[in-house]
DNA sequence: ATGAAAGCGCTAACAT
DNA sequence: ATGTTAGCGCTTTCAT
């Protein structure tokens, strides 16, 4: 296979020093026009392009932004994913897509993968923490802890969605329609934000003096399957509730397959308030009511919060807080 | 800042030479066990990381794989990615997401970096080529061409739908049902897999006898909008057509979501096969049909062809063909 | 069993 | 305006 193209291949070929062609390709103003010129061309007619390598060996920043996902299937983060991906694109940075399965085993791995090419920032969905998980080293990263917020060692910053608004409108909605054994589903609350979110519930419940009945809240590590089997036992119990109202993605998608899959008209049978926004919910049931985030902004803020500095600790860590808004559609 | 932790850090703690320490963790016989596991100790101490700038600049394999795609929005290319993010985890390898929209120069950057950060291979979605279109210098990557297929200089493996008979049993299935007037919207016949597919189905028409109205035949660069767009002129004409095929993802569902929107019932005002299954087909109109593609195969099959054998030349381009299957749901 | 040297591609800091 | 040197982290080769 051929050669890789270097600048002394470059060199050789016009018969100057290396850093002559170093020179020319940096714009440096110390060469000669005819020369630069020449190194111009031989470099594009070989398709020379620089080594990140060696320029991450210097100590330069390699552009390389790290992305951790619990997956990229759920359309909130493919869409957040596609975002992001456009914006580095646009400002020449590399994103390098790591799937956690917000699994701890995972998620180390890959924040080890992305220190070993000295990623520059790492934008992550913290995965939920077990206690006996290790320390990850993030020190020479700077981090973005997206959607759900986790103590670290190193300093890191936050994007997280202010949701509380959101959700107590949904309870608000519902009461305001007449429901009053409205149920939940969402994270469990070793996680801030299921925590967040299950007290704004709570709290929106209370405030309307509605009782929450123990038996229509559900949490756990947020996940299709959660959904689907807690809508499934929501449904079932005797209490029958007749709402329902979602605190997660995958939570949303998976309650909803349950109620779909059981014939359930939305909001007859059940009043359906889903979690984030995925283009089909405009389509299924005439439109399904849902808590929607604004998916490109986060994407803008995340890199805005990582590309602000490049360097590590130089800006001091910071939170950002983003708003979700109520939107209703037919299942609500 | 913390310094970066190298071989020598190491080394120096524990008073050896670096070699001794990169012996150690290469697993290399010659070093006393003890030494071996002050050695492993301090490295996970420190929280040690192999430089892969290091490493590639040695000229030995980074383990990155580029993947390039038009988007990630569309479901079919999000499971893609989702399922290759997952394989590539699985084998060590980092995933670097770019993505072109369909536009060469966004391709073209891309391709520049995966060469600059010495990627190992590509998967990618070619753009549809325009001829002035500068060539790709892909010498020094393992190359895959998925969905679509282009001439290049270097040789290349591609990865490909054989989705002719199942466009084939969408116009039987659909004349079977009594359709005559049967409309398609596909990608333009610039793209090899915009030639095949229509080409199927015009086979699949002349075979059941039924004539193709060039004004209910729709070509194009596959986008959403193209899908919008025809669909929308389609439904204007006043050669009514009763049933419209898709032959692109994008397509596929811009179509669906002018049909929608214009609150149309499928199969009765008009009957509607898509392109790409995403899961949120089985829930609209109570489920539409369409031309599924094994998405996970797809990605087994990618990563087989490039992880194979890493050395780029060493095997010998193939091309792979997977089989798409026509689902029908209650759309048609 | 351990160490010293060289080289991968690049640029900052010195020559000339 | 151009060239030489050194060093970033690592492993291969050649001593010891």
């Amino acid at each position: 296979m051929a050669q890789r193209v270097t600048i002394k291949t470059i060199a050789e070929d016009l018969g100057v020093s290396h850093m002559t062609v170093s020179r020319a390709l940096a714009n440096h103003p110390n060469v000669n026009a005819k020369t630069r010129q020449q190194v111009l061309k031989r470099a594009s007619d070989l398709g020379y392009v620089k080594s990140a390598a060696a320029t991450a060996m210097r100590g330069d920043a390699t552009g390389i932004v790290g992305l951790l996902l619990p997956n990229i299937v759920n359309e909130f983060y493919a869409r957040f994913a596609n975002a992001l991906a456009i914006a580095c694109d646009d400002r020449a940075l590399s994103l390098i897509i790591h799937l956690t399965d917000d699994d701890a085993a995972r998620e180390h791995q890959a924040v080890r993968r992305l220190r070993g090419v000295q990623a520059d920032s790492v934008i992550m969905v913290p995965s939920p923490k077990a206690d006996q998980d290790e320390e990850l080293h993030l020190d020479d990263l700077k981090v973005v802890q997206f959607i759900r917020r986790r103590q670290e060692a190193s300093p890191t910053s936050g994007l997280l969605v202010e949701d509380k608004k959101a959700i107590a409108s949904a309870v608000d909605q519902l009461f305001a329609k007449g429901h009053t054994k409205i149920a939940y589903i969402g994270a469990s609350k070793s996680l801030t934000s299921g925590a967040t979110r299950l007290s704004a519930f709570e709290e929106a419940m209370a405030r309307n003096g509605l009782a929450c009945n123990p038996e229509l809240i559900r949490t756990g590590t947020p996940s299709f399957d959660l959904g689907c089997q807690s809508a499934r036992s929501i449904l079932e119990t005797r209490t029958q509730a007749s709402a329902l109202v979602c605190g997660g993605f995958e939570i949303s998608n998976g309650a909803l397959d349950t109620c779909l899959r059981q014939g359930l008209k939305m909001p007859d049978d059940i009043a359906f308030i889903g979690y984030g926004d995925p283009a089909s919910y405009m389509w299924i049931n005439g439109g399904i009511s849902t808590i929607s985030l604004p998916v490109e902004l986060l994407a803008e803020h995340a890199l805005d919060i990582v590309s602000s500095n490049r360097q590590p600790y130089d800006g001091k860590p910071e939170d950002r807080f983003v708003a979700a808004s109520l939107v209703l559609r037919s299942s609500a």
